[in-house]
RNA sequence: GGUGUCAUAGCUCAGUUGGUAGAGCAAAGGACUGAAAAUCCUUGUGUCCCUGGUUCGAUUCCCGGUGACACCA
């Protein structure tokens, strides 16, 4: 008995939801999803989680599932999602169908990540602050003093990942590069991983119109309920933070539509940039 | 109809005292080990509106044309 996890992957607005619902069918398996901001119960009609009809045809995961107030992390979803994938096995499912637009997450899942502390909520506020007020030169010096290697190694000007590298060297006593293994977990089932495209022209109407569906399904009062959350993580989405600039009276909302369609058509090249380079996976054309 | 101003990158515009040009935005490409819908990096050749003239050389100056805008009738 051979075992498959069909990976489902595309940029946003390709139709990921819809084909992962029939090739669940197909194989009764459930979908997990994927996906870095439909996990979270409070976020509906910005991030386009499936429909209630959707989610009635077949057995969802991950969808809807925790809450934007609990810090949620990629190496979470891979625990999770690695236990849920092995108790459904267990069930007598043979394929598996996982869904979404999360690159980072479904890396999680395929080949693991290595041991590293989760972030101190406290030493991360302070080192960001200091980011904020020192700029990242004052970080990138410490971060060259105690972890030579990942000074060396990792994005020097991107001041997220300087202040995480450091936060690890600090919370740990341990240079932030000795955590990284190089070593991909091996999975006890095969994965097979299709990457669901369209025309750049075609994805982009796509993209727009959604946004302006979004729109008209009350994108705004979702927002405008999630107020008092806007400074958590999950809640830096797209379609959230150009609405909250507009609930705050700084952009028009036809000019924060336009920039929610912008910001999304970004966000989509950049999923295809990151799956770019993954041999394993598969083009489907739709 | 007359006069004036303008015409340069997909858009808004700068600039070249005559030696074929550069900003912002848009766009494109890339990176990615617990915030990943986040965060960060890279990329500017374009009939300088068209015809003719002056000149070694015109996108720049001159004549004419076309278009846009403004003002006067």
């Amino acid at each position: 008995m051979k075992r498959k996890l069909l990976l489902i992957l595309g940029p946003t607005a390709v139709g990921k939801t819809d084909f992962s619902i029939s090739e669940a069918l197909k194989y009764s398996s459930p979908v997990i999803s994927c996906d870095s901001r439909q996990i979270y119960r409070e976020m509906t009609i910005g991030t386009a989680v499936p429909s209630p009809e959707q989610l009635a045809a077949v057995r969802h995961y991950f969808i809807h599932s925790h809450s934007v107030t609990v810090p949620y992390t990629a190496g979470k979803y891979e625990i999770e999602a690695m236990s849920l994938i092995e108790s459904l096995f267990e069930e007598g499912h043979e394929t598996l169908v996982m869904a979404g637009g999360s690159g980072f997450y479904a890396d999680a899942v395929c080949h693991g990540l290595d041991d590293f502390p989760e972030a101190d909520a406290e030493l991360r506020a302070s080192l960001m602050e200091r980011l904020k007020n020192e700029g990242v030169e004052s970080l990138r010096f410490e971060l060259a003093r105690l972890d030579p290697e990942s000074y060396h190694a990792i994005d020097i000007d991107n001041g997220q990942r300087v202040v995480r590298a450091l936060e690890v060297c600090i919370m740990t006593g341990r240079p932030f590069s000795s955590f990284k293994t190089g070593v991909r977990k091996k999975r006890d089932f095969e994965i097979e991983k299709i990457l669901l495209t369209r025309s750049r022209d075609v994805l982009y109407d796509r993209i727009n119109r959604r946004v302006l569906d979004m729109i008209d399904a009350g994108l705004v009062d979702e927002v405008r309920s999630l107020g008092k959350y806007r400074h958590l993580p999950a809640l830096q989405t797209v379609g959230y933070k150009e609405i909250f600039d507009y609930l705050d009276g700084n952009i028009t909302l036809d000019r924060a539509v336009e920039l929610i369609q912008r910001n999304t058509r970004r966000y989509a090249k950049k999923q295809l940039s990151y799956w770019g380079r993954d041999p394993e996976i598969k083009y489907k054309e739709l």
